[in-house]
DNA sequence: TAGGGCCGGAGCGTTTCGCTCCGCAACCCA
DNA sequence: TGGGTTGCGGAGCGAAACGCTCCGGCCCTA
């Protein structure tokens, strides 16, 4: 370790670590993530890692509640925001970074409690594309489910995890400035347009069961 | 086997049956796809599987020439349209459907024939964002690597891939319709626009080293 | 300096892996 | 129709990777 830290300040650097980690080694390996590979990318060793939390399972269902919170922080700031399109701008770059947890379905219990902040986060994030609907700023034929797909699709970059396998840390700020460009020309594309969607708005079902 | 088929048909359909299964399950799993889930996902015997390859890594060998092959038809299609905006749209729209191969990267080995034919795939994209840049229809401040990584982005479907994981086939196709729209939606982000886009242009060596 | 608490990681049993090999069924030709 | 051949599916092998336990040793405290 770095220098002198007193004991509880450097369990807690332990834990931010291990959680971050967890999220990058998610990112990359998938639902296959070994806690080995946690723990090693935290700089922790694995007995460390089973003090905190009992299993795997359970490290993996903090994760997911501190997602829920940091999704509903996101949406209601993004609301709070005067400008609508600033809002949506905000709530669309803020949750690309949080990445996205779908390999963790069907490893994790949803509580009540996860239930409940799920649905205050939809509800924030519904008023929000409404308010950028009647500004005017976000093009009418899209809905709510779209934009969150595109959140979830720009979620995921393969290239940044690639080089994250590879070890490229030299490319990684480059990649990021990169993915900082393909986000914004998406968020270019909510704008209002003369070329509509294809298809039919997507239905409600796709995110229905997305945790079961 | 349902019917009757002739030998040599039968084992044809079932070369493309593990190349397709191939990419599906490599999608879904990443690098750690295993022969069985792929032999499974074709409906094929692992021994029949065995005795087209002889090896895991000779499989994904065979379907990185494929995709090569793919993308520089592709490319030189989109560059042949008449419509420089129409042909950009069809390189897009394909490109995404190949999905990404990066999870490969580091477990094929990169022939001299194979570099000749990403140079010319490379060299039929390059003309065709020039010509799209030329027309006026593409927006002027985004290079060829912004749309290569765009295309990337768009390329793995994490909604996709998890309801293949869970088997939710009845959800799917309502799925692939909601992302044409999430595609549609960037491509739009690709048109002229006021607002610039952040930072500098990425640089080629960002996938100079993709397949090291 | 003596003590206690927290650390890293070796190693356990189990699971999953890539791959081989063989019994069986389908087809061809006489 | 019957024997030979060809290609099939999948049980099972050794090896590797997994989640997790447990303990020797280091660091902090007093």
């Amino acid at each position: 370790m770095i220098g002198v830290m007193p004991r509880q300040a450097e369990a807690e650097r332990n834990d931010r670590a291990l959680l971050e980690a967890a999220r990058e080694v998610l990112a990359v390996d998938g639902a296959h993530a070994s806690v080995a590979s946690i723990a090693a990318r935290a700089g922790v060793g694995i007995g460390s890692l089973y003090r905190r939390y009992r299993s795997k399972t359970e490290l993996f269902q903090h994760l997911v509640e501190i997602a829920l919170d940091q999704w509903t922080e996101i949406a209601e700031r993004g609301l709070a925001h005067d400008d609508p399109w600033d809002g949506l701008v905000h709530y669309v770059t803020s949750a690309v970074g949080i990445g996205s947890l779908a390999p963790l379905a069907g490893m994790v219990t949803i509580t009540d409690e996860m239930a409940e902040k799920n649905a205050r986060s939809d509800k924030a994030f519904a008023a929000l594309i409404d308010k950028a609907h009647e500004a005017g700023v976000l093009r009418a034929d899209v809905t709510a489910i779209d934009v969150l797909l595109l959140v979830e699709q720009l979620g995921k970059s393969p290239l940044i995890e690639q080089l994250q396998r590879q070890g490229r840390e030299d490319l990684l700020e480059a990649a990021r400035d990169a993915r900082r460009r393909v986000i914004a020309i998406a968020l270019d594309g909510l704008r209002p347009s003369d070329h509509p969607l294809p298809g039919d708005p997507p239905g409600m079902d796709l995110f229905s069961e997305r945790w079961a």
